[in-house]
DNA sequence: ATAATATGAAACCATATGGTTTCAAGTTTG
DNA sequence: CAAACTTGAAACCATATGGTTTCATATTAT
């Protein structure tokens, strides 16, 4: 019940191995020794770091077997994306408007506040 | 010359503190004592933490004086947005498609490989 | 049953990280 | 000029992080 996450998303993401992970495991379903094959340390050091990206959310293990195969969980990349959008004004455009007007569930919520309001 | 980042994007945002200034700085320009008022640590723990968001390209500095002020730089931002990019076709929804559609520079860049492809 | 395979846990290690306090140096201000 | 202010650099410290090797356990194959 304790769903208190010891690393989060951000955290999780910071390390490059870890990115690679992710994409890894984008599209396959992999078993440890499989996926740490592609990097040049130890299985165990594999291990804990998708260890590292299990308790933020990202992957999720399934055991068949005496295997334990992974898989990417791309929700909490949710949370990125939403801290992301705060600063996408800076870099406003066109495009940007019109994706903000495409995303806004509430018309109110889009604030004109850039620095070139129209 | 040597522009190689020390501190890439990914590591820099890990950070609570650091997400909270790139906040802080991101309307308001402010010189460093001001800034770490707004911190439950020393001033110069905030300056490291200036140090590494500057050396990610994140926030800038500008002396007036003898204070410097810092900003954010919100260009770096992108590639974070990029590598996010690549995920978002794993929550595929219509919104997305469009998303999608707008984005593409070259309609051959889209990618209809999400759970659900029409 | 025995051997081989797949994995995680544990102990350990070097370095990075996030914090502190102290100090030196460049601006104002009086 | 001297005092006060603003800042970064340096030395230091505890803990986190990313890696290793070794060991125990569960599953599959012979």
């Amino acid at each position: 019940m304790n769903s208190a996450p010891k690393h989060d998303v951000f955290q999780a993401i910071a390390d490059p191995t870890r990115r690679k992970l992710l994409r890894l495991l984008a599209d396959q379903e992999m078993p440890v020794t499989a996926i740490s094959s592609h990097f040049p340390m130890s299985r165990t050091a594999v291990s804990k770091h998708l260890r590292v990206l299990a308790e933020a959310g990202l992957v999720k293990d399934k055991k068949i077997g005496r295997e334990t195969r992974y898989h990417l969980q791309p929700e909490p990349l949710r949370e990125l994306k939403d801290w992301l959008a705060y600063y996408e004004r800076f870099w406003d455009n066109k495009l940007n408007l019109l994706k903000l007007l495409v995303e806004a569930d509430d018309l109110d919520n889009i604030k004109p506040t850039g620095p070139k309001s129209l």
